[in-house]
DNA sequence: CTCCTATCCTGCGAGC
DNA sequence: TGCTCGCAGGATAGGA
């Protein structure tokens, strides 16, 4: 579901819901892992803590509390959402993993049938098996064409693979990709090693554009993605290439080819994309 | 190092 | 209608 757009959404929501710096009146744990087990006393340290801001880093988002952070990956099927006045023995709804009560009134809820997210403490040795090895930012200035093109040097997967993978760029993800690479006029399949920096540099842009926009659009919904406060985005509508196939180009009218690439789908246009 | 596969899970739609 | 199968936004471990 989320990639950079949706987890950047879902955190402004976060924001919002958070603005008035609430304090964690109680962390419960309706089940004892999401992906890994959670580290149950290390939260329910920061019960009572407050919590003073949210920030994204990939696809992660990061709840800062005047007593140490934690973290949230949303995986492929997870969300956030707030309840007003909800009680702690209410019964969760199918697929509620955790309950963060605050004492603004608001309960956060952290949703995910497929259990692919991530709840943990932000520490130095989560730091370090998290974050350490993630790229940069896209929409940062750091990311350049030269960033790009020197990491895709001694890569020889595809173009597509590559800036899926998050130590190339983070927040790319399988749609955006597609999309991206439709707009910079790259074939997905071009081996990543012989794209030359500038293409690297069209990247960058269609790649920062393609961001930019679905942000302004409040990110793709495909069938559950929603945003903290309850949102769907609507870029899935100006999808150029992902989930058409067959369907016509909108640069040339030919139909969109449909492939595999290492087990993701991949979209793209033979005539636009060499 | 890099590359490649399998795997973690549930839900949904296509096809029979 | 009801069943099975394949596929879905991500990331990682483990072996080559």
């Amino acid at each position: 579901m989320p990639e950079l757009p949706e987890v950047e959404i879902v955190k402004r929501g976060l924001e919002n819901i958070l603005n008035d710096k609430p304090r964690i009146l109680e962390f419960q744990l309706l089940r004892e892992n999401l992906r890994d087990p959670f580290p149950v006393a290390e939260l329910k340290k920061m019960e009572g803590a407050r919590i003073t801001g949210v920030q994204r880093r990939a696809k992660y988002l990061i709840f800062l509390t005047d007593r140490g952070n934690f973290l949230s990956h949303l995986g492929m099927t997870g969300s956030w959402r707030s309840e007003a006045d909800l009680r702690l023995g209410s019964s969760p709804r199918l697929h509620d993993h955790v309950r963060i009560f605050l004492n603004n009134g608001s309960t956060l809820i952290y949703n995910d049938p497929r259990r692919f997210g991530i709840l943990d403490v932000l520490n130095a040795a989560t730091e370090k098996k998290r974050l350490a090895r993630l790229g940069p930012e896209p929409l940062a200035k750091e990311f350049s064409a030269v960033v790009l093109w020197k990491s895709l040097r001694n890569k020889n997967c595809g173009i597509k693979t590559a800036i899926m993978d998050q130590s190339v760029v983070v927040g790319v993800g399988n749609i955006y990709a597609s999309e991206s690479l439709f707009y910079a006029g790259i074939k997905p399949h071009t081996r990543a090693s012989r794209l030359s920096c500038a293409r690297a540099g069209g990247l960058v842009q269609a790649i920062q554009s393609v961001l930019t926009k679905s942000i302004a659009a409040g990110g793709s919904t495909i069938s559950d993605y929603r945003n903290a406060e309850g949102n769907a985005g609507s870029f899935q509508s100006r999808f150029a290439v992902y989930d058409r196939a067959d369907q016509p180009c909108a640069k040339c009218t030919k139909p969109i080819k449909k492939g595999v690439t290492v087990g993701r789908s991949t979209f793209w246009c033979s005539a636009c994309q060499r």
